[in-house]
DNA sequence: ATGCTATGATTGATCGGCGG
DNA sequence: TCCGCCGATCAATCATAGCA
């Protein structure tokens, strides 16, 4: 068999999970964009620059997550609960809301 | 440039953030990669993503670096000569002209400004 | 060490929009 | 009207990281 899928083994070998600041970003936006969690190309940049990561990197994220959200909701409901809470800025209400979006209140 | 969607029918708006929107019911078509061609017709749709062997990506990537498209011709040569559909070969270098469009872009600046939190 | 889950990356293929 | 390409995304899978 040899499994041919040795692919020389590419690059995603070695890979470091996120760091904490950059998860946080990511899920802040996640979940509170649920309704539409599709960044533009511009708040990608912005993704990328907070949590210092790469542009690729946050498309990534997002096709993952939004993919593995929906395949296991419930999984996701605690985590869910506890970033909807720190910024709600839901687009299913979005009339007139400004633009907030990221600035955590100091604590 | 991209879809605005609203929301299908959430049900009960005064749930947690549980409910469901469109976005987390869009289903994709089965593949229409009908593979055989060898032993006749398999209408049966593959339902799975073809795995390309290390021979034919080895064939691709060389026309690749040969020439980033391909004419109809050429298409139809590549095809049957590794035994694909013209369509997969076609889809093979629209993802690999779009690779390298990734890569060319990230090999440009993916030198960060120093990240001390290690 | 062993086993399972979480997660980042890769990639064949789809979707919608454009232009020829 | 049909076809190919682009850009974004999906969906399945790979391989490793992390935890018990």
């Amino acid at each position: 068999v040899m499994i041919l899928r040795s692919r020389f083994l590419d690059a995603r070998r070695k890979r470091r999970n996120f760091s904490k600041q950059a998860t946080e970003v990511l899920n802040e936006y996640f979940y509170s964009h649920l309704s539409n969690p599709y960044p533009s190309e511009e708040a990608k940049e912005e993704l990328a620059k907070k949590g210092g990561i790469t542009v690729s990197q946050v498309s990534n994220w997002f096709g993952n997550k939004r993919i593995r959200y929906k395949k296991n909701m419930g999984k996701f409901q605690e985590e869910a609960n506890i970033y909807a809470a720190k910024t709600a800025v839901d687009a299913t209400n979005v009339v007139a809301q400004g633009n907030q979006a990221s600035s955590p209140p100091t604590p | 440039s991209n879809h605005q969607e609203t929301c299908g029918s959430p049900s009960s708006e005064t749930s947690p953030p549980a409910q469901t929107f469109d976005w987390m019911k869009v289903k994709r078509n089965p593949p229409k990669t009908g593979k055989a061609g060898e032993y006749g017709y398999v209408g049966q749709p593959n339902t799975v993503r073809t795995n390309f062997t290390t021979k034919q990506l080895t064939e691709l990537e060389k026309e690749f670096h040969f020439n980033k498209y391909l004419t109809r011709a050429r298409r139809v040569e590549i095809a049957a000569s590794l035994q694909l559909n013209e369509t997969q070969v076609k889809i093979w270098f629209q993802n690999r002209r779009m690779k390298q469009k990734k890569r060319e872009k990230e090999g440009l600046l993916p030198i960060s400004p120093a990240t001390p939190t290690g």
